[in-house]
DNA sequence: ACTAGCGTCATACGCGCGTTTGACGCTCAT
DNA sequence: ATGAGCGTCAAACGCGCGTATGACGCTAGT
């Protein structure tokens, strides 16, 4: 039965893997080495092209391991809503998408450190994650997509695009911030702060940037004075006298 | 006088930095390296330790050459504002951070692709970047941290930290989209966005999420009942029976 | 005319990288 | 008992990296 062996090789793979992850998370995908992951899992270098055939791979592996499900449970909580035949409004989308994640993050089994992962994978700018997103997850972004769409007609579909770029990756970026823990921590003030609340501020952050309308004269109007500032204050420089420079006339007053 | 050969040199200086400034825009810290510049900009691989003394000290030039003067004309745009007297709201200080890198991008003085430099300035994860942001503009970024906190007064400060973490990812990963250009052609349809529209539409789509009050009751509800919702699918594959599981009921109607 | 010094050049050094190789035990079916 | 095959190991390969070195041409002051 070749147990022993048999045994051994999986505990390496094991170990090799969360060595990866552990070191992935911390440094990214550039700067990270393969000597670094076998020195921290205790295994000979060649380990890793043995059992995986390269680094690549290897990563490839924990990356499917980790993110297959949570996508899929994304997947099939957006289709249990979409299926009652109601509309899923903005913040019940952006739930669809949190939800899952938050909860897998408290699942030991979906690994240590699950959402600082995550942030990692979303906001890395390696072009082997890229790839690997694209490749694997595009249609669960565009059945997102499409939803969103849905959910805000009265938003053109590229400024739609736009939005949702810009709100993923604040998102990623702030699950990827190493002392996350710590601004969490500051935010509850020591009362501690249950999944649900935690979930449904940062679907207030989010939510807002997705539905705003588009800009509002007055928002116009204080760039538009702040451009007419900037502008004497640098010719303040090169001609004192009164500017009657730009092509439209506004005071500077802030 | 030396002319040619101090012309030469000072050639030679600026055809580094330039190459520099192209490749760190295309590829970000890592992924750039002195044998690229070297041969994009047509020189010898020496001449940059020659010139510069290092590597990074290049890059620190480059840097300091692009970034001191805009965030001398944000720190003065927001002396100039505060000294009406008059507290500057929330879109304005938006405003002020917009305002200056957009003019500045549309120098041709200021580089060539100044907004996607910036971009990629403000998202790229090597320490070397980092660290020099933090080193030469903390205080600035602490001058509008407080201007923050007094437009906010209802934003505790904790999650003011959150909150202007979370724009400001938004914003950097949003400029360092390589596709920018097509994002904001699409977003025209033909008919080109002036300046000023464009920025009161970031401003637009970042200040909510820095007004937006703290989770409301029906979102905490949205979200709950998602939670709800997924526990129920999983243990579908678990326990067949009506899940009475949780400690709280609410059905699960999308 | 001579030479000091500057800018450029080819070249090499040491390092860390991902990958490959071949030998060495050990298990287990024959 | 034997030998095939698996998992591990130290060692090496080739490559690209940042940096350092010394020679070479040219300019310009003496």
């Amino acid at each position: 039965m070749r147990t022993t062996g048999g045994n051994q090789a999986a505990e390496t793979r094991r170990r090799l893997l969360d060595s990866a992850e552990h070191l992935f998370i911390e440094r990214g995908y550039e700067g990270l080495s393969m000597r670094q992951i076998t020195a921290h899992a205790g295994t000979n270098l060649a380990a890793v092209n043995y059992h995986f055939g390269s680094k690549d791979a290897m990563l490839r592996e924990l990356l499917s391991q980790r993110l297959d499900r949570l996508n899929e449970e994304r997947l099939q909580l957006l289709d249990a809503c979409e299926a009652t035949g109601q509309i899923p409004d903005c913040e019940t989308i952006l739930g669809i998408l949190f939800v899952p994640a938050m909860q897998l993050g408290r699942d030991p089994a979906a690994g240590p450190a699950f959402l600082r992962l995550l942030g990692r994978v979303y906001s890395d700018a390696s072009p082997f994650i890229r790839d690997h997103l694209q490749q694997h997850y595009r249609p669960i972004f565009g059945r997102f997509f499409d939803a969103f769409a849905r959910a805000l007609p009265h938003v053109p579909r590229s400024e739609l695009g736009l939005r949702l770029h810009f709100a993923l990756k604040s998102l990623s970026g702030v699950l990827a911030t190493d002392d996350m823990d710590e601004l969490v921590a500051e935010l509850s003030m020591g009362r501690p702060i249950p999944d649900t609340e935690l979930l449904a501020r940062l679907v207030a952050l989010v939510s807002p940037a997705l539905t705003a309308p588009l800009g509002t004269p007055a928002q116009v109007d204080k760039i538009h004075r702040l451009q007419q500032l900037r502008q004497s204050r640098i010719s303040e420089y090169q001609e004192p006298g009164p500017a009657h420079a730009g092509h439209s006339g506004a005071t500077s007053g802030a």
